[in-house]
DNA sequence: TATTGTTATACTCTATAACTATA
DNA sequence: TATAGTTATAGAGTATAACAATA
């Protein structure tokens, strides 16, 4: 919840040699897109990662929980969490995989499954806000790549563990 | 540090509802991006963000603190912290403002100066690593894109604080 | 013996408040 | 009264270890 500022932050200037520098960018696009899309999720119990976790179940067959955990890059530990405080808001739904006594198969209720619908229309709405600089050709240009570089970036997570 | 895991993290899995989330792919993206280059870094005190301090200090006068948080766009509370590090380890030097004893300027050091320079070349590595996906012309197109929304959105950080 | 889900703990990062010395 | 820098504290987020039930 956001406090009145005793203090005001330091204020934006550009630096040159920074512009360069991809992890900047990354970041400064990252921490755009958090504030402008928080709004969108924060009645969501866990927030931009319950959003995660309903977009991801919002497609196919309910996943076991470690699925899921492997679907949106998210520690099995963190997953329990995530999962109780969206089942105790009635968003989402755990069973009993009957092929594997040990698993819970998690699933999207109704009450989700609106849920999720809601929040994507504001997501876009911030994603539009922060693309905004970009024309509708360029815009679509760098979904594109990036979703392309996401893709592999996902593949080659949880590899490098040695 | 990295440590044995005695439980293997969740395998990474696709998933046709996340691939059209900038959330997702900018998130994707940044870890992928913080895991291949965290050696060029680690070396470095303050890691990333004492890299990201000595890029800024790389070109132009030394600048006050508070200048300095506003080009990084970090807390001056955390430029504190991570300029002890970065002068105990002589890579930056602190003097005082002679136009205003308040402030002090940060210059870097001949040391932070060879510091930076080796870092960037193995950044370098780590970005074209992470972008391996593209070919040279999409990842010059990627990298244009990507700066100019990097530098609207710094513009926009601090704003929002109502 | 290995795996799914759970719980507990520790560590990092970040945000905020409060203090000092100057302006 | 406001600002530059510092210090201290609390809260998220994350990672790891260890446990119970099941394979």
């Amino acid at each position: 919840m956001p406090r009145t500022r005793r203090t005001a932050p330091p204020a934006p200037e550009g630096n040159a040699a920074l512009e360069g520098d991809l992890g900047w960018a990354v970041r400064m696009l990252s921490t755009a897109f958090s504030r402008t899309a928080i709004g969108a999720v924060e009645e969501l119990p866990g927030g931009p990662r319950g959003y995660l976790v309903l977009v991801a179940l919002s497609v196919g067959e309910p996943p076991t929980q470690l699925v899921l955990a492997g679907q949106v890059s998210l520690d099995r530990t963190v997953m329990t969490y995530l999962l109780d405080d969206l089942e105790a808001a009635g968003l989402v739904a755990r069973q009993p995989d009957p092929r594997d006594r040990r698993a819970r198969l998690v699933g999207l209720t109704d009450a989700g499954r609106d849920a999720v619908t809601q929040a994507r229309r504001k997501i876009a709405e911030a994603e539009h806000f922060v693309l905004a600089d970009l024309d509708d050709s360029e815009a679509v240009q760098f979904r594109t790549l990036l979703t392309r570089i996401a893709r592999t970036a996902q593949r080659s997570t949880g590899l490098a563990d040695c």
